[in-house]
DNA sequence: TTTCCTATCTCAACATATTGATATAAGTAC
DNA sequence: GTACTTATATCAATATGTTGAGATAGGAAA
């Protein structure tokens, strides 16, 4: 049987956008939004890197990063300073570790709610199935 | 072995990101973007919806698919007529038709080449795996 | 008919993302 | 040192999405 592959790309993005809904829902309590948390986490996973760094990280334009970025500063989550050429350093302030700390308290139980319907078998062959479709490049042929 | 969960979410976003960009490159040829795109299947597969009821069918709250819906009408590709209540009733212009089709053209290829890494039968496991996901309220409780 | 509820649409403010253009720092070539 | 290139950041315009707050049409209840 041939699958629908309009079907198919449809319900990952309703999977992704129910994730996306969910997790920023339970982040929303801690008051920051899901966007600004994955930022957070970029920025601890490399604390010191340069926009264009976490921008590539976290799969944006460095725009798109920027203006993310200054609403972090605004909100006191983030400092930014400067670094060799026009790199900026970007760091996490203590209110930031908090929000992070807050962040991963309130996104645990999600994740476990989101991802309940399936064994730890399914769970396995999902991430499979996606690495596989990461690992292809986008412009390859196909038949 | 266990899961990350969160890298499987993330993992979903990754593909669904890169559907997302693959499709609206190819539909910029056309000179529609994705998501008007969307928006003009599901008027055609609905003809003389509401705006409620297409946000509703592309997950979409009111306002969002308001705003859209007026860019598709600037643009010449819909028009909108009063109904009962305060309801407007949706329907595609000739030019919306033409558009429709030229984005199905444009889109066949891109969707065969996103997917080409997977065979039938794990094309199918991933449908259904997702399906599985969709048909849990989100707010189940997980273990 | 006045009140209330629900459905539907819209306005306003804002967050998030895109493309395109521009500016600046540093390195490389001449 | 001037020109070219690359890396990095930013401005501007615009598309897309959210929440919150109305506004209006129609039906139900008193």
């Amino acid at each position: 049987m041939t699958v629908d592959l309009e079907r198919l790309g449809r319900s990952l993005k309703r999977v992704q956008h129910r994730d996306h809904r969910a997790l920023d829902a339970a982040l929303r309590e801690t008051g920051i939004s899901l966007v600004q948390w994955d930022a957070l986490r970029a920025i601890d996973r490399a604390p010191g890197s340069s926009a264009h760094a976490l921008a590539a990280a976290s799969f944006q334009s460095d725009q798109a990063f920027g203006t993310l970025a200054s609403r972090l500063v605004s909100a006191g989550y983030i400092e930014r300073r400067p670094g060799p050429g026009r790199r900026i350093e970007h760091h996490l302030t203590t209110d930031g570790h908090d929000a992070l700390d807050a962040g991963r308290r309130a996104t645990d139980r999600v994740w476990r709610a989101l991802f309940g319907s399936l064994d730890s078998e399914q769970r396995m062959t999902l991430q499979l199935l996606l690495d596989r479709l990461l690992a292809s490049e986008p412009g390859d042929d196909a038949g």
